[in-house]
DNA sequence: TTCAATTATCTAGTATACAAGATATATTTG
DNA sequence: CAAATATATCTTGTATACTAGATAATTGAA
């Protein structure tokens, strides 16, 4: 709360501008880890290794957190459509200043979680129907890559795993433990996605996910779709020790068309947690 | 550069806290434009309707200004991968203060387009080598989706307007205006997703494209790549107008295809510029 | 000369202050 | 009382100052 103490110590003084040799990388072998060069110290010892695809492992940064949980929040439905964002009283809830708070907002922003309204606020997004629509139709598309490849790289050890992740979800089906359930549902094709050698498809799939997702929890916990889902994942993997990829996808899209049951239903229902795009439905295409 | 005159002028007196009631937003209807209630005035004017899917229309903000000159700058590969992104000389540039230029870097980092070194520094990203064998996969797999789709839309002005944009590729074609070209390049298939009604799709598209765009800055220009593109754009929407969605999309992915040529040659002759991601041939799946 | 430790100087991350605009409340006017 | 205007107070956007950490340059010792 109380303001840091600071202190001056940076003087004025010019400095020369453009001193600063850009430093190339240094590491230049890009396969593996060809660690040639001895000729360097201990350059980049902790640092992070600018290799791709794998995010920053660094310690949390502030923004982090508060994106993650505003994140989790509104994927989760605690936060509400048009719920707004008081970017104060968050500030005042972690403890820390507003500019870590607006990176996070600003994210959010980004994966159309909430919208934000110039000078006047930012509020929980509605969920856009077309991008339920279209995300609903790409997973399939995707997860069907996915699948293909997957069964035709797939080693015994690895249907194993697999298998496990499905006996897990078994045992969390039983204790009744949804949370836990549907993040090892996550698990289960995450795994598949890793197995097949794309897992940045299975990203880009996470990111469209998350409309479905809050759409998902406004539908009530079923009886027994816990056990219809352990039962398609077990079908999926069938086929795939069978080799079998197109029953393997076939049963892939069984257990995806699920989702789109009743959207109009839910709509109706919470009308205002869901927006409606008309330009979707523009067939100007010039 | 010189300093903005600033005067305070807003004491500290504190506020009650919780006084501002989270108004609801008023515009209840979330179908078309059931433009019922005059109850309230000219509210909500000029600001930006929170209607989903359309990016804020709103004065341009100088991060975004930032943003996107540096994005078509890496695109292009103007900026080569490796290229150190200097806030203070961007602030300097285009005389603003370091926090649009990093809420812009931040921006890139997020499509991985730079890499951020904590207390380091900030450097456009190599190509990851995955990211465009996965973008090439998952491009085949959504193009299919939309190309099917489109067949099955199209009315026939619509096939006109697609056929117009192949006619203005034809002639930036002969004109030998590459630039133009793939701008156009860019409006057909965006044009097909349109009227295909998955916008948001092919927004995931051009997402993934980004690297795999900068790929394509690498390779030389080829004779008659151009015209050849073209003919393969006139395959596809002969193929729609003809409603045989099967042959369009065979279109597609031979137009697609041309893509993967050869980037072993290239990741050889610029090894600087791309890197590879072990953990994508890592079979560990748990 | 070579290698290690020190110092200097850069960087991103954070905190805070101010500016510009939008909504909500209070006030005035018919 | 109703509607239009004026004011207050909130909001996001921006500028700037400072902190902590990492790289690069310098210095010192073997």
């Amino acid at each position: 709360m109380a303001a840091i103490g600071q202190s001056t110590h940076l003087g004025e003084g010019g400095r020369s501008e453009g001193d600063r040799r850009p430093r190339e990388r240094t590491d230049k072998g890009t396969m593996a880890d060809s660690g040639t060069g001895t000729r360097l110290r201990a350059r980049r010892a902790n640092n992070a290794p600018p290799a791709h695809g794998i995010r920053a492992p660094r310690a949390a940064k502030n923004s982090e957190i508060v994106y993650h949980d505003l994140r989790s929040d509104i994927i989760s439905m605690t936060l509400v459509p048009g719920t707004p964002i008081l970017e104060r009283e968050i500030t005042e809830r972690y403890g820390i200043s507003r500019t870590p708070v607006r990176e996070a907002v600003l994210r959010l922003a980004e994966e159309r979680l909430v919208d934000v309204l110039p000078k006047s606020g930012t509020f929980v997004s509605r969920i856009p129907l077309s991008q339920l629509r279209e995300g609903i139709v790409a997973r399939r598309a995707l997860e069907e890559v996915i699948v293909r490849a997957a069964t035709a790289r797939a080693t015994p050890s690895q249907i194993l795993s697999l298998r496990a992740i499905i006996q897990k979800q078994q045992e969390l089906a039983d204790k009744g433990d949804e949370p836990a359930f549907h993040r090892a549902d996550e698990e289960f094709h995450a795994s598949i996605a890793t197995v097949a050698h794309y897992p940045g498809i299975w990203e880009v799939i996470q990111q469209m996910r998350v409309q479905i997702e809050r759409y998902r929890r406004l539908t009530l916990p079923q009886a027994g779709r816990m056990q219809l889902i352990v039962r398609e994942h077990a079908a999926v993997i069938d086929a795939m020790e069978n080799c079998d990829a197109d029953k393997a996808v076939a049963c892939m899209n069984v257990h995806l068309d699920k989702l789109q049951l009743d959207i109009a239903v839910f709509r109706d229902l919470w009308p205002d947690y869901f927006i409606y795009d008309p330009a979707v439905d523009t067939d100007l295409i010039a």
